[in-house]
DNA sequence: CCTGGGCATTGATATAGATCAAGAAATGAA
DNA sequence: TTCATTTCTTGATCTATATCAATGCCCAGG
């Protein structure tokens, strides 16, 4: 487990066998069932997770009672509500296995120490942090701007691999379509 | 000016003299008439900045040759595209001026150089890139899951005073629906 | 090897909101 | 002030997508 992560900070920065040992004092193992709650919401958020095998989702129930999936997180992924755990606030996500999967659980405390210790870190983290941003503002203008399908064709493009392992109906969550739309673009496109 | 963004970042950490003369050193000041513009999309990023008074927007064309605004900035908030300026790409989007405006600008080496001498800021910084994502994670719901209606009474009461001072077909593309929609909108609720 | 409950598909209908078009009102430049 | 331009409003359609409903499918657990 910890050598995925490793494989994975490593793209970026050099480690030392020190900073490696921090790390695994500071990241927790765990595996999930598919099905299995990493957070719900309504808890305050005490672990971000770095997902080394399988695939999660985070997702909103809205006031009708509809989920809405902010993203898929498989391999090499983060999730987490940093937000609440930050202000203590509860939670508006859940977060799921919607695989069988390995995490690695860290809380707030725990990463902070990281940052603080390993300057080259806290500065990918922001690098990290800014393109994420970027690709929100782009999710933004898509959501307001392109039709169902051409939501659906860039996320061919962007993510195929995911388009491929998750239900469809979660695949139209994301999107913000009804499951029902989406299958007849996919016939459409057949 | 500069005591403008003085206080602004005094709300969160305190400036010794000397901190606050680096900061004079990496900002440049800088008026804006309505309409002019502080970045077009396809030039590399060179600046962001701070502004300390009036109102800008940034937004995309798209394809079909319609803007859509991602946020609008005014006193004591920041605009740019730190996602172009990090990777020399260009941009996507243009930053305008929606009324007569002063800024600080500033480039990404000068950003990271006081990001480099003070950890406090570092860490500030740090807390609102996260509290971004988190608002626009909202935002990303709320365009695939809410009525324009919905839509539209959350920036009121979210953003009362930018909803005042814009003109109202701004806020229609901000919001991702049409001026006439809008429009009609404001009428019945009237 | 059954079998039942989630998934996907398909069809029929409803609707929010877009688009097109035209007039009214506001704004600002001269 | 006056004229011109931009913005806003209102009405009439049109369309993408939601919703409702029924059917078939498939694979996971007994």
């Amino acid at each position: 487990m910890f050598e995925k992560l490793r494989a994975y900070i490593e793209k970026h920065i050099k480690l030392t066998e020190e900073q490696f040992d921090l790390l695994k004092t500071c990241f927790v193992p765990m595996k999930l069932k598919k099905g299995e709650f990493l957070q719900r919401a309504g808890e305050v958020t005490r672990y971000g997770a770095f997902v080394v095998s399988g695939c999660l989702r985070k997702y909103v129930i809205d006031a009708k009672g509809k989920e809405h999936i902010l993203y898929f997180a498989p391999e090499d992924w983060w999730v987490g509500d940093i937000e609440s755990g930050l202000h203590q606030l509860p939670s508006l996500y859940f977060v799921d296995a919607i695989e069988h999967s390995d995490v690695l659980q860290i809380d707030l405390p725990s990463h902070q120490k990281i940052i603080e210790a390993m300057p080259a870190y806290a500065s990918q983290y922001q690098l990290g942090l800014q393109k994420h941003m970027a690709s929100k503002d782009k999710r933004i203008v898509a959501a307001l701007s392109t039709s169902a399908e051409e939501r659906y064709l860039e996320f061919l493009k962007t993510y195929p691999s995911i388009a491929q392992r998750v239900p469809q109906h979660m695949l139209a969550s994301y999107l913000g379509i009804s499951p029902e739309t989406l299958s007849r673009i996919r016939k459409q496109k057949r």
